[in-house]
DNA sequence: CCATTATGTCAAGTATATTTTACACATATC
DNA sequence: GATATGTGTAAAATATACTTGACATAATGG
């Protein structure tokens, strides 16, 4: 898995740290950090809240086109 | 939570059941059921994987715009 | 009837998401 | 040259997603 580079320039966009937006979805700032890096798979419910607190959707941040074949 | 309807509609849409589906996207049919049901919070890959298969996006068929936090 | 398919549910186990603690490095401020 | 913030990483522990196996119900067809 590639890093999640639309999650880092929207919190980039939002002026927060990662710590910032940990607190805000309530995870831990790891959690934010293995997921801009593409370390993991997060629940829905966590990639909306992150959505939410940026102002965001699922698909914009989280929706990866094109797997078939 | 409640049910994902449009997750059950998307899949009545298909005409897969849910044993199909799960097949598909390489889950048991348990899992299948306990998303439609609300029962839980699946990630956000297999969200993908679902949706793919439905021929739908991760917002039409996770995105909620009101939540509680 | 009897067998099969589709769904809903449960309990116990396995895999993995997430936390906690911690270390390394870089930048900026005092 | 100590202190603080922001990021990347890792190991061990905890929470929970997901599996396996089972049982119940209803619908369909032989």
């Amino acid at each position: 898995m590639g890093k999640n580079l639309r999650l880092k320039a929207a919190r980039a966009a939002m002026d927060l740290s990662q710590k910032q937006l940990a607190d805000r979805v309530n995870v831990s700032r790891q959690t934010i950090n293995a997921i801009e890096m593409g370390d993991y798979n997060p629940t829905v419910r966590l990639c909306a809240a992150i959505c939410r607190t940026l102002g965001k959707t699922l698909d914009e941040i989280f929706w990866e086109d094109a797997q078939e074949g």
